[in-house]
DNA sequence: CCAGGGATGGACT
DNA sequence: GTCCATCCCTGGT
């Protein structure tokens, strides 16, 4: 995608806008892709549910305060890279968590990558599997999402025929009131959406 | 220095 | 549904 769809401040529109397009990666020379059917916008200093909440600004999170277009990742429980995407201007926290994608590209090495013997949809279904099936980890955080090692393509996706369901996001309870936020979007029905809400496909 | 906790996933009942 | 591995981050001492 180009610089500028990343430098807007509308980080609740770019949550929505990243459905439907492909995730990439090139690690040491394999193409791994998958589309993006689920994810989640953290709003920066205003947000709870953010690390970067009231403008917390540490060695971790310094990151999220560069220009948009580069990723934001780090450890969860210790065991999980979480892959995000950094947007708006510099000095703007704001960023987008991608917690699913349906497989397109390289599914033999996302396979072993998840020590799987057959196609599942948690595969690449909640943030920490997706990572682990592209090989995302933190060594590559702050990396710029215009090079060739992560990025993210538009593609002929038909959106039209697509519901978004928005709802709260996952795993937010700390953040009091701002837990309800329905900063959570995926794409209708698609198996590979972690948690659906009952009635939502 | 150290305690507490976390934007999860997998195994098990 | 429950349990918990695992380790970095943060804030307080």
């Amino acid at each position: 995608m180009p610089l500028s769809f990343y430098q807007s401040e509308d980080v609740l529109g770019i949550a929505k806008g990243l459905l439907g397009k492909q995730l990439w990666t090139n690690i040491d020379g394999v193409l791994t892709a998958g589309t993006i059917v689920e994810t989640e916008a953290y709003r920066g200093i205003d947000d709870k549910a953010s690390h970067a909440y009231k403008g917390l600004l540490t060695d971790r999170t310094s990151t999220m305060y560069q220009l948009g277009g580069i990723a934001y990742i780090y450890l969860c429980y210790g065991i999980h890279s979480l892959f995000n995407v950094v947007t708006g201007p510099k000095g703007t926290p704001h960023a987008v968590l991608i917690r699913a994608i349906e497989p397109v590209k390289g599914l033999d090495m996302m396979l072993q990558r998840r020590k799987m013997d057959i196609l599942k949809p948690n595969i690449t279904r909640g943030p920490g599997a997706m990572t682990q099936a592209m090989g995302i980890s933190r060594a590559f955080n702050a990396s710029n999402l215009q090079d060739n090692s992560i990025w993210i393509a538009e593609t002929n996706f038909n959106m039209v025929q697509q519901e978004i369901v928005a709802c709260p996001r996952i795993g937010v309870a700390y953040a009091g009131e701002d837990a309800l936020l329905p900063w959570r979007f995926y794409l209708k029905g698609n198996v590979y959406v972690s948690r659906p809400i009952k009635g939502n496909g």
